[in-house]
Formats: structure tokens, sequence, C-alpha cells
DNA sequence: GCTCGACATGGTAGCGCTACCATTTGTCTG
DNA sequence: CAGACAAATGGTAGCGCTACCATGTCGAGC
């Protein structure tokens, strides 16, 4: 009758090591644990310290099996290269590192059969909150996260009908107000210059001819996208396709900041002057648009915010205090700078 | 005397349900599933079958409980914004899509302590493999990987003392390589310029000091360095203080290529003529690097193979055949352009 | 005909933890 | 001082899966 002791496991310590140790019984450890108060304090630093010396660190996968929720935020993005995802995350990730929650992060690559794959796998694991990119979701996706059984947060954009909860702003709005913002300086032919172009991108450009066709403007050869990836280079090229196409084009919206800075990097080599002859607003103002040389215009967007913002969402509801607003617009900022300043 | 089924689960299908349906037993299912091999045409179609028809999918808790072991790859990296980072990462994602492995990132903000205690996190849930960034864990965290029980890819360096695999190059080699390059086309001031100064940005200062001294150039007062976080605006200031440190500085090698572009930029802003009067060199070649007015020379560094390379080689440990080649240099490319063409 | 081994399948017993319920003890009420 | 009730602790029975071992079947080899 030889104990089969830890047939696999490579010899950790379990809960019943701990209780033995702490003379005391298994599930006491486990409270001790998970609900420090329900323990008096005696028996507390008695097991804390068996924890201690043995050096127990309970396993996840047991403690998820046994009550049939994994202390894991799943978050799905579109991109992990994207700076503007990389803040979201980062925003994430700073929220949760003093939690007992881990993160699991899925790539989609802006494909909605890739995020409903991946919702699939993420749901097996029966997450404590989501938090997803987007609101247009395929139906399938959609389905997905009505049956999670957990918080639900979308983000990057506004609107009338979550899942559950919404973190974001009107890329539309942003879109009509940098616009607007060049309108108002005395541009007249204004370009739209926009790669990916993603649901949001699709937004923006719809604020973008909303605002231009208001003031009279609008012309469909002023628009120029390509389903492409957005890169620096990229907007150097489009832009010189956007001149080619309309020569007297004195303004640029740029669908993002890395396609501005390619704008004024050919404006550069062109001896294009800015903001003299060519206005260029960007979209997200990272960090560079402050510094470069004249500095940018961008439509300032509070990406950390929203993935700090949805982790607090998503931890009250997890709480039992779902918060009443359930959609929450953080805005974006206009900030004009020399590259409009004519 | 009822049947207390599924107790907690959200009656969610499982594995013998799946059974229960095609007529066999659990563990043949479990068996269809991962090793399709083993079981006979007849029952794998059975089988695959009722799974559809239930939708089943295995829960991979319970899964990593009973196998002690999680399809998890552990990944640990200093930041998650860094570009550099993010496209390792993007590398590993895109390399295990098609697998079975989950992912979970761990972002230590480059504190070895932080790295400490999430490598106690990952460990617990006794992960397929670990991918940490550096070779400069602490004494605690090195141990923690040697009795991780997993594969362990240590990324972004080479050495001679690996955990286990090494993926990388020399960091070392790379800023005397630029440096070099910089003595070759007649700059003689050359500073140094470097924020956050990690490990791999010491030692990239460490090979300028080495071209430098091998030139009979070196001067403490040429480097500049801070401990701050890297970006372009703050290129842009750690340029000025070294302008007014050593204004007969004609050439610098940047830490990275975001304080390359803020020091093109601030060159912009005061009429400094790069590359008559300034020689820039950036460091890991980003995309803009080559788009920017005049294109900035800079070391491209492989970072998406890093990742794909760090994921191939821990799933052939997984499968058995460990690489012969513990340690891989990936090595990088001088991309000579406009900024350093006088 | 019989043994042997390869192959296909199944039963049993956990993996390490927590939900649920039971028990004990102490404290407060009337 | 009985009764009620809350607080502290423990036992039992799984969570859904897979490792391990057992069983049955079949054809090859003697």
């Amino acid at each position: 009758m030889t104990k089969p002791r830890s047939r696999r496991g490579g010899g950790r310590p379990t809960i019943s090591d701990v209780a033995r140790k702490a003379g005391v019984g298994a599930i006491t450890v486990s409270r001790a644990l998970r609900e420090p108060g329900r323990v008096s304090e005696d028996l507390r630093r008695q097991i804390l310290a068996a924890v201690d010396e043995l050096g127990y660190v309970p396993d996840p996968n047991a403690r998820a099996l046994a009550s049939a929720r994994a202390e894991v935020f799943g978050v799905l993005v579109p991109s992990l290269t994207n700076n503007v995802f990389a803040e979201v995350v980062r925003g994430i990730y700073d929220s949760l590192s003093d939690s007992p929650f881990r993160i699991q992060i899925g790539n989609t690559h802006y494909s909605g059969l890739e995020e409903e794959r991946l919702l699939q796998v993420f749901g097996s694991q029966r997450p404590a909150a989501l938090i997803v990119a987007g609101i247009d979701q395929t139906p399938g996706a959609r389905r997905l996260l009505e049956n999670a059984g957990c918080p639900v947060v979308q983000i990057m954009e506004t609107g009338a009908d979550p899942v559950d909860m919404l973190v974001g702003f009107s890329h539309f709005d942003g879109g009509r107000t940098a616009t607007e913002h060049l309108l108002r300086a005395g541009y007249r032919k204004i370009g739209f210059i926009g790669a990916r172009m993603d649901p949001r991108s699709q937004r923006r450009l719809a604020g973008y001819r909303a605002a231009m066709e208001a003031a009279g403007l609008f012309e469909p050869r002023l628009v120029t996208t390509t389903p492409v990836p957005s890169s620096v280079s990229l907007g150097r090229e489009l832009f010189r396709d956007a001149l080619a196409k309309m020569p007297t084009t004195d303004g640029v919206f740029c669908n993002n900041d890395d396609i501005a800075l390619g704008v004024l990097f050919e404006c550069h080599r062109a001896s294009l002057d800015v903001p003299k002859q060519i206005g260029i607003v960007g979209f997200n103002d990272l960090d560079m648009m402050q510094v470069s040389f004249p500095s940018i215009t961008s439509v300032r967007t509070h990406r950390y915010e929203i993935g700090t913002r949805a982790v607090a969402m998503a931890l009250a509801a997890i709480a039992g205090n779902r918060p009443e607003q359930r959609v929450v617009d953080l805005g974006f900022e206009l900030m004009p700078r020399e590259s409009t300043a004519r």
C-alpha cells in the first residue's frame, strides 16, 4: 500500500502539503489565500509561513478547473505592432499587473474569421473577462461574445449597441474635426490619405467626407486609399499618387501619423513648403508629431486610457458592481501645430 | 438519486458527452483528438462527427491539470510599445498561429525583480516553453529558468552561456560597426546618444567605445545617456545637450532609430546640414529610416526572425529533437544612407 | 493448435484545487 | 439559561481531462 505521491507532477508542493505542515485542512489553506478575511489571524499566519517555507505556488490550472473560472483576461487586437494597439495593451497590462489576473492576447490580423476562431479558443478557458477591439464583429463572433459568460468590453469606438460594455471615441467625429480644422485654416483641395482601411479608418474617412461635403468641396479623386498595412514609406508613396491625381492638392488629412510623417518627408524631398503649400494633419498624435520639423497637427487619442478604463470596467463587473455607464466616450483632442499654421 | 450533472460548468459538452454520442470510451475520444493515428479510421470519423454536432471544445484547464503540461508559450519582454519587441512578438505569434499553443506575454518593464515574479507566475502553469528577452537575468530568475522543466529560449543577444537556447545577435558588434562606418566616412567627433540604457544599449555603447578607442578618438564627454525611456522627442533633447557639451560634434551614433529621428529633426530646426555638418546613424532600421529626408543610415536587425526562430527551436525541443546549434547568431546589416554620405 | 506480440480500445484512478454542505465553537438575545 | 445565529473550520465529492494499465482481437511464426 505505497502512496503514489505525485505520479506526474514535478514534485512541487501542493495545497495539502501546506495544509499538513500548518496543521489545518486543505480548504482552510485555500481560503487563507483567496479570502484572508474568512480565516482567523492565527491560522492565517501559520499558513502563510508554511506557504513560504515550502515555496508553494497555487496551480492556476487546477484552480480554473475546480472553480470553472480562469483568472485570465482575454484580449483581442487586430495588430501587435501598430503603436495604437500597443499603447492600449500597455494600459491593460499596467492596470492588471497587481491583480492575480493573467493576460492572453490574440492577434486577429484584422480578420473577422480569425477573431471568431480566437474567441472560440479563448472562450474554452472560461476567462474572467474579454476585451476586444472594435464593434464590427461577425455575427458568429458576436454570439460567442454574448454567450461568453463573463464581462465583455469592446474598445476603440463608440456606439449605441455594445455586446456588454464599450470604451472608446468617435472616429467619425475625429475625422470631421481634423478636416474642419484644415478648412478653417484656409485649405481647400484637401485630400484624404489612408492605408489599411479597417472599419475605424473607414469612419474617419466618412467624417472627412462629411466635412468636405458640408463645405461643398468633396471630390472622390481627393481620396487615396489602399488596403495595404500602414507605414511611413507607404505614406510617402500614397502622397505621390495623390499629387499625381490631383496636383492642386493643398492639404491632406492622413489616416494616421505614420502616413502623415511619410507625407511630410515627401514634401521635404519635393521642396513643398509645409504649411504654406501643403497642410498636413495626422491622427493619434504619436510623440514624434510634436518633434518633427515642422511639427505636425494631429488628433490626439487616449489609447492608454482606453486600456486602463476597459480593465477598470471589467474588474468592476467581475466584482459585481457593473458600471451604470455601459458606454464610455473618452473623446479626442485636436492638437494644432506648425503643419497647418499658415 | 438525481445525477448532479454539471454542478458548475455552464452546461458545455464534455469529453464523455462526445464519447456517449459516438458510442466509444472517453479515452478514445481523447486519443482521436490528440493522436489521430492511434484510432481506427472508422471511429475517428464517428468521433469527429460527434464533436462537430455537439460543438465540443476541449477544456485546456482540465487538459493541463491531467497532463501536467499546459499548451502555453510564456513570453517575457521588457516593453510592449517598443517597436523592436513588438516585432519579435509578432514573429512569435505568426509562428504559433497554426499550433495548439496559446501565448502568454509578460511585461517586465526592464526590471529584473518583475521578471523574477513573472517567471514564478508563468512557471506555476507548467508552460510548454519559455521565451525570455536578454541574458542578464537575476540569479533567482536564472534558477527558475533552469528548473522550469521546459525548453527555454533567450532572445535578442548572443553569448556563450545560455540557460538552454539562445537566438539573437551581438549588440557590441552592431555598435562597433555603426561607429566604424561613421569613422570611415570621415567623421571624427562622434557622439553616442542613448536612452533607457538597458543591457543591450550598454553593449552597443561598449561597441561604440571600442571603435572610438581603436581610432584614438574616444572622449567621455562624447557620450550622452539617460535612463529615461526612449522617444523621438527625447532624442531631440539629448542631441541638444550633446551639442551644448561638445559643440564640435560632427556625428552621432544613436542608441536606436527613435533617437536618430529626433536628432534629425533637431538638425532641421537648427539648420545643421545632414550629412555635411552632422552624420547620423540609427539602430534597428525601422521602416521610416529609408523614407526620412535625408534618409538615415541604420543597423538593420532581424527582429521578426528572432521571434520565428525562437519558436522553431522551442517547438523542435518540445518534439524531442533539440537543435544541435543551441546558440544562433542572426547577425545584423549596416544600411548606409544619405545621413552619412558626405 | 498454440504462443506471442502488435494494435485497438477501454476502465480506473487520479491531477490539485474549490463548491457545497456539515460541524463545531462562541456570542448574543430575551 | 435555552435558543438562535454567526463565525471558523473541515470533509467529501467532484471539475474534465489524461497516464497508466488491462483487456480483447488478430495474424504471424513455430
